[in-house]
DNA sequence: AAAATTAACAACCGCCAGAAA
DNA sequence: CTTTCTGGCGGTTGTTAATTT
């Protein structure tokens, strides 16, 4: 638009100092000790100016601009202008069907790499990718819709197959051209590899094309929308501290997250980095940390479809912290994850042993007084936990009947119960993620290699192939997560996300045994009927219609022998 | 026709990394 | 080696036009 720029500035083009330029329009500035320096819209006269300077002195420098011509605009402002508006060869207009398709595709490789997608769009800048994007997200959520075309699913999920092959025998020298060669990070993995049921899992007919940057985009596409969804950039800090200290970790996942255990500061990293909390309490009946408040509150966050569903707890978003997720919203759950997806976060959250119940939340970047309260609370609980389990860790077990478990389970259930309609488009049924200590061992003490079978949950649909189909080994799994944590932090927060969180699958519901085992016969009944419940009443939603910002973090970590 | 909502855009801010001093 | 400067990037906010109610 170029509504910001009133065309009779051109009268006030000047380079004179003290011209209108100076003050024109200002909306408060910052004195650089030459004068105040104007922020807000630029004029054309600014442009004109910076146009001259640019045409006589080049690009860069631009905190010489100011003593150059006169305008008083920050260096920064002055590239930025430069940049997206004045430099030439800009395509100006909206999106090409062309263009919007490459973003689209550029998206799901790179995430929010706007400047590296401004790579491949000549005559677009960052800014303008940026603003597309995020307008998009708005768009399709408010739809429903989901984030990326089924087509730029399967792409994704080809690359990644054809990536991680490349990988594997080349030793990750080289790796898919495009992900060498524009920077390509990994591909969202986890969820491509969910993709990759689409085809093969009778139980996943549609699955909606998500990828941790759609997740990760939910939450961050915009922070008037999901703010409780922690943006990228500072998970990634938090993850980049973690992958410091995880500086050996060079698939042997295992032995770099036990590391961890060494030391309050590791189990801090940990936190810190995954975004967990760690309110290991040794008194089940106090389990739950939060204070009440904040637990209704991350439910109504949780359940916070941005359609409102429960409107009665809406008002409760804009006056919480982010992401504090209750362990009993119930509701707003997606549907399990399938047994691979579990395993696959359990191969790479190795709980350190003594790290003890685990729960698994969601640490938004902008903590609020009360969310560093939890931290520093889970902090010291871990701490604790390390302590004890010490003396006990032979013998501490995670069992159906646990009761500190339980009595998380009851509350889930109670909430489940209270929601009512837990087979709603958005307020999808519920499971709880058991995170094991011991990888290769899932809940139900089966080896990690031999996949559980799902269907016990489903009844019907849900088949191990798919697992063996994708992931040849564990090696390979491993690797995949090695790929994905060294170079996408994000995409690891994602995995996170989705080992913690549940998943939507339309029509389908899987349910993993590791559930099955945590939560015992009468509930795994309860839940399979409402499975059916859910498969004949399903309304076809999907991913993309999920809410993953409501992604409750439920998930236990819990020592297996 | 007015108000409310949504979309599109522009610009700023904070953070970070690399280069230069 | 440390500090400072600079440019770049991504997230966020604010404004306005367009559309809907």
């Amino acid at each position: 638009m170029s509504r910001t720029i009133n065309e009779s500035d051109d009268s006030m083009l000047s380079k004179d100092p003290k011209s209108p330029l100076g003050d024109e329009g200002n909306s408060g500035g910052i004195t650089n000790g030459a004068g105040v320096l104007k922020k807000g819209p630029w004029t054309s006269a600014e442009d004109a100016i910076l146009m001259d300077y640019v045409k006589k002195h080049g690009e860069g420098n631009w905190n010489a601009v100011q003593k150059h011509s006169g305008l008083y605009r920050c260096g920064k402002s002055c590239r930025l202008r430069w940049a997206n508006h004045l430099r030439p060869n800009l395509k100006k207009g909206a999106f090409t069907p062309e263009e919007e398709r490459l973003i689209i595709e550029l998206h799901a490789k790179m995430g929010n790499k706007w400047a590296r997608m401004a790579a491949h769009l000549p005559g677009r800048t960052d800014n303008e990718i940026k603003n597309y994007w995020n307008t998009r997200v708005k768009r399709r959520h408010r739809a429903g819709l989901p984030l990326y075309p089924p087509e730029v699913c399967l792409q994704a999920l080809h690359k990644s197959q054809r990536s991680q092959t490349s990988c594997g025998t080349s030793g990750g020298g080289q790796g898919h051209l495009d992900l060498m060669q524009h920077g390509y990070e990994i591909p969202s993995v986890p969820f491509d590899s969910l993709k990759a049921y689409q085809g093969i899992l009778p139980c996943v007919p549609e699955f909606p094309d998500v990828s941790a940057d759609d997740m990760l985009m939910k939450g961050i596409g915009s922070s008037q929308y999901y703010s409780f969804m922690p943006p990228t950039t500072h998970c990634q800090k938090r993850l980049r501290e973690s992958i410091d200290a995880l500086s050996d970790f060079d698939g042997s996942i295992t032995s770099g997250l036990q590391s961890l255990n060494q030391s309050q500061n590791t189990c801090d990293k940990i936190v810190r980095s995954f975004g967990l909390t760690f309110p290991y309490d040794p008194d089940p009946t106090a389990k739950n940390p939060l204070p009440s408040g904040a637990t209704q509150g991350g439910h109504s966050l949780s359940n916070g479809n941005f359609s409102a569903s429960k409107p009665d707890l809406g008002p409760l978003k804009s006056e919480l912290p982010s992401l504090q997720y209750p362990e009993t919203d119930l509701g707003s759950w997606g549907t399990p994850s399938p047994p691979p997806l579990l395993e696959l976060v359990d191969t790479f959250i190795q709980s350190p042993p003594g790290t003890g119940t685990v729960q698994i939340d969601c640490v938004s970047p902008h903590n609020s007084g009360l969310l560093d309260e939890l931290i520093h609370e889970s902090k010291m609980l871990c701490s604790t936990k390390i302590q004890s389990s010490d003396k006990s860790s032979s013998s501490s077990t995670f069992a159906p009947g646990d009761a500190a478990d339980s009595s998380t389970l009851n509350m889930c259930e109670r909430e489940w119960n209270a929601n009512g309609d837990p087979v709603s488009p958005q307020g999808h049924s519920t499971a709880l993620l058991i995170f094991n200590d011991s990888t290769p061992i899932s809940v139900s003490g089966r080896p990690a290699d031999e996949h559980p079978p799902a269907e016990t949950f489903t009844g019907s649909s849900v088949k191990s192939e798919p697992v063996d189909h994708f992931f040849t080994s564990e090696e390979e799994r491993k690797k995949i997560f090695t790929d994905l944590n060294a170079s996408r932090p994000d995409a690891l927060l994602a995995s996170d996300w989705f080992g913690c969180s549940t998943l939507c699958v339309k029509d389908q519901v899987i349910m993993t045994d590791a559930i099955a085992a945590l939560l015992g016969d009468d509930f795994s009944s309860n839940y399979k009927d409402m499975v059916a419940e859910t498969h004949t009443s399903s309304q076809g939603w999907g991913l993309g219609s999920c809410e993953w910002s409501n992604m409750p973090a439920v998930c236990q970590m819990s020592e297996l022998p």
